[in-house]
DNA sequence: ATGTTAGTCATCTAGACAGCATGTC
DNA sequence: CTAGATGACTAACAT
């Protein structure tokens, strides 16, 4: 089947497929038409990765929007919703415009609705449902890429609601299911009612086999001799056959799978001297390049040591990179300029990375529930191995795992190369997923009693999967009646309705667990605060969490105190420590029961409540953390909200210390530590702190929103505090750091040079700006333009040198030397 | 005295979605 | 039931 056999697309595409190359479909894509993807009809779609799945997809959303219609393709990461997008966007010239809606990427509503394909993360396209955005009732098809994912734990029941929510909205909706080889593809074609594309078909060949001893063992027979040498390992030891297997003239990149991150970067490093004997001048060259803007990324150890991997053509891959980090090593993959990445799972489902030749070396994993390590899923590992093989560059692809003996050998024929994928289940039917997708249901109108819930519920996989209903009728009653309780939802006689708190946690996104234990929390500091205006009499609980109340005492005056003061203005010390000071009235330690403690909102106290927040991935106590924490724990008891656990509930303390320690970054952060200072003393990449930043960003709003709608006084403080991390500034620079060209370090020179606000900037000297901004005269103007400054030219003005020499020696850590310098960089 | 090696012991463990609202004397 | 690589530290031993 040619393109040009395809009727249905807009005119024009058929002829660029084949100006593409694409002159025959492949045999997966021919069958998907001949099941009608082209026609508006449902397919699932179960084809090893690689295999052409993109165009299947194309298809369908193609000819949906030439009979009129709308699509939506779902995503299961944002990085993919971007390298999705930038593909699809080459059918603009056919009249096929193309939008993108993610958390972080935000194309507003009215300017989406114009939009013929739309490329969203399940999470946005739920939230977008829960909001009602109205473009959702003219999709005519949706493509869910990654379909096995509704197999997670975490993420899985979302996808599954939101198709289900999809399909009922729209009856007549084409759903498009594009999934990995998985034991059940016919059971999720029976849930959605569509007809199953299965297919073992590669476009390239996938040799799959496991090294033993001197050599590869493939699954089909044949042996390839891969010694392993002295002091070297197996891994260095096909890392550099690849490499020296020179296919026109060009070696083999290799992917080597580890399961930490540690490791990652431990065989990295050791490949990275496989890879320099390796690399004619030219690459070299490349190479120092790529780790000179590697460097520029961070400053963290992480940083460093990436770009000296890099410039020995090896690089190591995994969450705890900064983004940036990531896309430029991936980047340099596919243009063979790096060629070994060592890797943790990041890259197995990411964005694409081929590989001529994936090597698995460690198969288990640490689990804590499991209790030890625990094997890869055959599901995983095959995702992993179906990195190898880049299309046009190598005539197949390899796919090795490592055995030490014979018998690790045989089990990983056995468990991997031989074996069916697992099956996918869904895992609806567990508490925390039910809370979320059960209130966001109600609110949203989709079911208005319970009898009307397990209805909308029977649609979902999870129903078309089990014989046991009155598991999910259990749990949903479970869930129904938390909701209740605490005030989401209200039950009278057979009917539901979302209350108004209700309906805002769940547009917020919200896991209803994190707002409840939000607003208790902020309640708790009303309650004090409330404390404060009566007379301890008729104090009264206003909070849910009537023992709260007892944790806060009397006195003072102030409502709330909020932000720290930075330290020392952090010039004076070189901001060594950079840590906020304690607050003015608080430093004087805490009298026991004895009361006179006075209690306040502080940005620490609020960084805790959202990092306690199911919502929020907290930060793993270390050995000798716990100490650290625990003496952190008495010193600022008086800023948490709500009840603190006692130090006997083993687990509830340990997680309200880990909660502190994840609280205590972001304090350290809204106080301008460094980057790589704070990556230190957490034990954490940048990008962990990128990713701690931005989830309490999300919750501070959150909380912010729910604070306003309850009435709350903390919700300047809340405020504040949201926008400290945003920044990463302590208080005194908010005004000045919310100016656009302006961070936090470039706030801080300015800060230094004595310009604290924006009005001070307008009305500064020019010299002087140009001084603290290390005489960037780009930047300069730049930034005073964005101020709203009427003459923002900086033409022929001469920086002052006492400005910047002052605001050099006041923040540490900075890109050039502490003497004036007279280049424009910008 | 100094360098080398083998053995012991404690430490630590993958990933990543979401709200809101944008600016000015 | 169900961990194991890593790196710091140490003891024993060779030069």
């Amino acid at each position: 089947m040619k393109p040009s056999d395809l009727s249905t697309l807009p005119p024009g595409v058929p002829e660029a497929l084949e100006d593409e190359g694409v002159e025959e479909l492949y045999p997966p894509q021919a069958e998907a038409v001949e099941a009608g993807v082209a026609d508006g009809e449902s397919v699932v779609a179960s084809v090893p990765t690689a295999s052409g799945k993109t165009l299947i997809a194309e298809l369908a959303m193609l000819s949906a929007v030439q009979r009129g219609g709308k699509a939506l393709y779902i995503v299961p990461l944002r990085a993919l919703a971007s390298e999705k997008k930038a593909e699809f966007e080459r059918w603009e010239e056919f009249g096929v415009d193309v939008g993108v809606s993610t958390g972080n990427y935000e194309s507003d509503g009215e300017w989406l609705a114009s939009r013929d394909v739309i490329v969203a993360t399940s999470e946005k396209v739920d939230s977008l449902v829960r909001n009602g955005a109205a473009w959702v009732d003219d999709l005519t098809c949706v493509v869910s890429d990654e379909v096995h994912l509704v197999d997670d734990s975490h993420r899985g029941p979302t996808l599954e609601v939101t198709l289900a929510k999809l399909r009922r909205v729209n009856p007549g909706l084409q759903v498009v299911a594009l999934s990995a080889t998985v034991g059940n593809a016919d059971e999720v074609a029976d849930w959605l009612d569509a007809d199953l594309v299965q297919s073992d078909w590669r476009p390239i060949d996938l040799k799959t086999g496991v090294h033993y001893g001197n050599a590869v063992n493939f699954d089909d027979g044949s042996q390839r001799e891969v010694p392993v040498g002295t002091g070297e390992k197996q891994t260095e030891s096909l890392v550099a056959d690849a490499l020296d297997e020179r296919i026109d003239g060009q070696g083999g990149s290799s992917l080597v799978f580890v399961n930490s991150r540690r490791n990652a970067e431990g065989a990295a490093k050791r490949m990275a001297e496989v890879t320099s004997r390796r690399l004619d001048a030219g690459e070299k060259n490349d190479l120092r390049e790529l780790a000179a803007e590697i460097r520029d990324v961070s400053d963290a150890d992480t940083s460093e040591d990436l770009a000296r991997c890099v410039e020995k053509g090896a690089a190591f891959h995994h969450a705890g990179l900064a983004s940036e980090h990531r896309s430029l090593v991936e980047d340099a993959f596919r243009d063979r300029l790096v060629k070994c990445i060592c890797a943790t799972p990041t890259l197995a489902a990411g964005v694409n990375t081929p590989a001529r030749r994936v090597i698995v070396r460690d198969w288990k994993r640490y689990d804590g529930e499991f209790g030890g390590m625990k094997p890869l899923d055959t599901l995983e590992v095959h995702q992993m191995m179906g990195r190898a093989g880049r299309p046009g560059l190598d005539p197949y692809g390899e796919a090795i795992l490592l055995a030490k003996d014979r018998d690790t050998m045989d089990e990983l024929f056995e468990r991997y190369l031989w074996a069916e994928p697992e099956a996918v289940r869904s895992k609806l039917a567990a508490e925390p997923a039910l809370r979320t997708h059960v209130l966001a249901t109600v609110a949203s109108g989709f079911a208005t009693s319970r009898e009307g819930l397990l209805d909308f519920l029977d649609r979902t996989l999870y129903a078309s999967q089990t014989d046991d209903d009155a598991r999910l009728a259990e749990v949903t009653d479970r869930v129904l009646e938390y909701l209740e309780v605490n005030g989401f939802l209200d039950r009278e006689g057979g009917s539901l309705t979302a209350t108004g708190i209700g309906h805002t946690v769940s547009r917020l996104y919200l896991d209803p667990m994190s707002a409840a234990e939000i607003i208790d929390g902020l309640e708790a500091a009303e309650a004090d605060a409330e404390s404060l205006r009566q007379s301890p009499a008729d104090r009264q609980s206003g909070g849910r969490d009537a023992e709260g109340v007892d944790a806060g005492v009397t006195a003072g005056e102030t409502g709330f105190v909020t932000g720290n003061e930075l330290a020392a203005s952090s010039g004076a010390d070189g901001g060594g420590d950079g840590r906020g000071g304690e607050d003015a009235g608080d430093g004087s330690g805490r009298a026991g029961g004895a009361g006179g403690t006075e209690r306040t909102v502080t940005p620490l106290g609020l960084y805790h409540l959202v990092s306690r927040t199911p919502d929020m991935y907290q930060l793993y106590l270390k050995s000798g953390d716990r100490e650290t924490y625990e003496e952190e724990f008495y010193e600022r008891e008086g800023e948490f909200l709500g009840h603190a656990p006692s130090e006997f509930e083993d687990v509830a303390f340990e997680e309200w210390l880990s909660a502190l320690k994840t609280a205590r970054l972001l304090e350290d952060w809204a106080s301008e530590l460094d980057e790589d200072r704070i990556a230190e003393r957490y034990g954490v990449g940048p990008g962990d702190i990128h990713g701690k930043v931005d989830t309490a960003e999300w919750l501070l709003g959150a909380a912010e929103r729910l604070s306003a709608e309850l009435d709350l006084d903390s919700t300047i403080a809340v405020r504040e505090a949201r926008k400290r991390v945003e920044y990463g500034v302590g208080e005194e620079l908010l005004d000045l750091a919310g100016v656009r060209g302006l961070g936090r370090k470039r706030a801080r020179r300015l800060h230094e040079a004595g310009i604290e606000t924006r009005a001070d900037l307008r009305e500064a000297d020019k010299p002087v700006v140009l001084g603290a901004l290390r005489g960037r005269r780009r930047t300069a103007e730049r930034v005073l333009e964005n101020v709203g400054r009427k003459d923002p030219s900086m033409d022929g003005v001469r920086k002052d040198a006492g400005a910047s020499a002052a605001a050099t020696a006041a923040v540490e850590g900075d890109d050039e030397g502490g003497q004036a310098t007279f280049g424009d960089f910008s």
